[in-house]
DNA sequence: GCCAACGTTGGC
DNA sequence: GCCAACGTTGGC
């Protein structure tokens, strides 16, 4: 039972890796998310436990901001049921929900970002879901090999 | 601000 | 079930 490696995206005007650390215990619910592909990741496949990139898209500069850890698994987005919500979506239920989502919790801020531009050029990451043109899924999994590349790009940060 | 890529919607 | 039209994402 090894633990999978994600990275998730977001737009920094909505919700920035700053964001998350000034909540509560540095958790938060990843709410919002309205594409069946990354719901089916958030709901199947994202466990307790694992660990993410987060990443800042539309911003400047745009790459990875940090590391975050899953600290609760899959349950129903209640967003999708407030109809004040600019997450609400009229076609979920409380009994049939659609949409899910799981808690993240903060590990680490990166000194600095590490820029897409950077990602593009590291030998390693050709194949990353994240490298490719036209890749828009808000949340990817990141293979062990990538991951550990950027581990490494880590670590080189002051 | 532009626009390519992509997902979703809805007419048929 | 097909596919054109549309809206959104997100890099540039």
């Amino acid at each position: 039972m090894s633990e999978n490696n994600w990275l998730f995206k977001a737009d920094p005007k909505d919700y920035s890796i700053d964001d998350l650390a000034n909540e509560q215990h540095q958790t938060t619910s990843w709410d919002g998310i309205r594409n069946y592909m990354a719901r089916n990741l958030l709901r199947d496949e994202i466990k307790k436990g694992d660990k993410i990139l987060l990443y800042h898209s539309n911003a400047n500069p745009k790459g990875l901001v940090g590391l975050g850890q899953v600290v609760r698994s899959a349950y129903p987005d209640d967003t999708a049921l407030d109809q004040s919500s600019v997450y609400y979506d009229p076609k979920s239920s409380r009994d049939n929900p659609i949409w899910y989502m799981v808690d993240v919790k903060l590990v680490k801020i990166f000194p600095e970002v590490i820029e897409l531009r950077e990602l593009k050029e590291t030998k390693g990451l050709e194949k990353m879901m994240l490298t490719q043109r036209g890749s828009r899924l808000s949340i990817q999994p990141v293979r062990k090999s990538e991951w550990k590349i950027i581990m490494q790009l880590v670590s080189k940060l002051k």
